[in-house]
DNA sequence: CCTATACTTCGCCAACCATCGAAGTCATTA
DNA sequence: TAATGACTTCGATGGTTGGCGAAGTATAGG
């Protein structure tokens, strides 16, 4: 039960989902996910906590930059069951495929700059 | 986006998911799902409210009794695709089995004698 | 009608939560 | 080793939410 309410919590939240379903198209730079969102940074890292903690979303460090992507196969089997539901519900959304699109500009753009979002 | 968002709020309770659970096992009246909680009339009113407004529970009135139960074949697929997911990420779970245990008692006592959480 | 009653709505309160900026952590790099 | 930079944690804040009791609504029965 406990498992399924941080599952279900983690979801009740529109920018939450918004990463999860950005992190379909391969994992992410934390600053790719900040500039996706315009949110501050210190917001999409505890969104990030928040889905980790839930067991939707795996993290890998490289150097300075933090990566997260979905769950793989061995990945808690009630979070990949919500994370197919959550993919078939907004399978033809236009807000996410809106996100997308801005995504594939963020991905042309080199980390370096896009971490510009600490600076500025 | 909307109405998924309104499904993961929904089922970002845990007494709201107790209620959706309990309902797999055929319709109820309020004044026994208020007996399975042990929450006032007025908070489990309000959580049928926003499971109605979620897509999660059909209603039907019959004299003073008001009746919940999950949405049939017609319902809306999202909030479809949401229940079946709980039920498998819950199938086995204690809590839920306890609730299932007190429903049956519940049910072999007539409403009116229920409804007595009104009276005091 | 008038009363009793099953439920809903309203007003309130404590707890929670999303967000931000500032300060802290830790790894690269000059 | 000092400095830069990516990220996390902390503290504060405004908005949301779950809970209750009281008041309102609607229906059955006298």
């Amino acid at each position: 039960m406990q498992q399924v309410i941080h599952i279900t919590k983690a979801l009740a939240d529109r920018n939450r989902v918004r990463i999860l379903m950005a992190l379909r198209q391969g994992e992410l730079c934390l600053c790719q996910i900040v500039a996706m969102l315009a949110l501050a940074p210190s917001t999409v890292s505890k969104h990030m906590s928040v889905l980790h903690h839930a067991g939707l979303v795996e993290s890998r460090k490289d150097g300075r930059w933090m990566y997260f992507s979905l769950p793989g196969p061995e990945g808690p089997e009630a979070a990949r069951g919500a994370l197919d539901w959550l993919a078939a519900a907004l399978a033809e959304d236009p807000e996410i495929a809106a996100d997308s699109a801005a995504l594939a500009r963020v991905c042309c753009t080199p980390l370096e700059e896009l971490a510009g979002c600490y600076r500025g």
